[in-house]
DNA sequence: CTACATGCAAAGAGTTTGCATCCGC
DNA sequence: GCGGATGCAAACTCTTTGCATGTAG
């Protein structure tokens, strides 16, 4: 499968906090290799980075930045709820900066395309997952593949 | 591992047919280890095995069987539509007999537990995310994260 | 100055592959 | 007997970790 490309939807998408700021107010260092690495989030916010897309950009522009850095950043950004860590189906962890409101992706399984959809798009499927299982849905995002328009044909 | 373009292709949802049946009307050979493994995943239909702990049970009783044996024949089975992959949001894939209906999983986020719902429970689903996004739904299964009953306390 | 963060190398989990041997058909 | 299936070891990908050095606050 090709490396998912996002397609831009036509709902709003929220800005991200400022990580710097953040970081800080909890008492963790800003150092330049974490304040990159956010930069290049933000700027590709609406493609999915793979930890080692990530390793390159950052590389490019700082090239002993070593890559259990970027693990570690991930990891922090992630526990501090600036980024998101979705899996998209694959073996591989992708990255992007927190939104404000929860979306869900859609995957085309034939071109690897990703689309966000926005939460209410499920709609009461919460209460139906409840009434049916018992089951309370958490508020992380849901991962859902089809054929984007262009693969159905 | 790049994920194939269709793991589920239609006429592979029925109940757990025989493997052997299957296997040698498609021109696979049947060794004692296929079989095996399948009598295994039958067995413990209604859990969900990782490839190691299938690695166990499959030792048990043939001691000799190696991993890349059970790799090999868990890749030709889903292949051949007899056996579902699932990702549950780990890092490793989990298998199953493939059911005669689609359903999709709910997994415990706090305890582990993992419930199926009838696909059904989707209700309108399909249609609405063809309608916000214009993406096909396809006929795998979708893992939705939460809490079981007893974990809501 | 003093934790915390980084670079480096190595390890670790999960999975795949090359190749010689084996065995189902 | 032929060609697919297996066992074995090694490789591979993604991610984590131990430890010495570096640096933000």
């Amino acid at each position: 499968m090709p490396r998912p490309a996002h397609e831009h939807p036509h709902g709003h998408e929220h800005a991200p906090r400022s990580a710097p700021a953040v970081l800080r107010s909890r008492g963790r260092r800003l150092t330049p290799q974490r304040q990159l690495i956010w930069e290049i989030l933000v700027a590709e916010a609406d493609r999915h980075l793979s930890a080692d897309e990530l390793v390159l950009r950052v590389q490019e522009r700082l090239p002993d930045v070593n890559e259990s850095t970027i693990y570690r950043t991930l990891d922090l950004l992630v526990e501090e709820g600036l980024v998101l860590r979705t899996h998209l189906g694959a073996d591989r962890a992708y990255y992007e900066p927190a939104h404000e409101h929860p979306h869900h992706h859609l995957v085309c399984e034939s071109c690897g395309a990703v689309a966000h959809v926005h939460g209410q798009v499920l709609g009461d499927l919460a209460a139906r997952v409840d009434e049916h299982a018992g089951y309370a849905l958490g508020p992380g995002e849901i991962t859902l593949f089809g054929l984007c328009p262009a693969c159905r044909r």
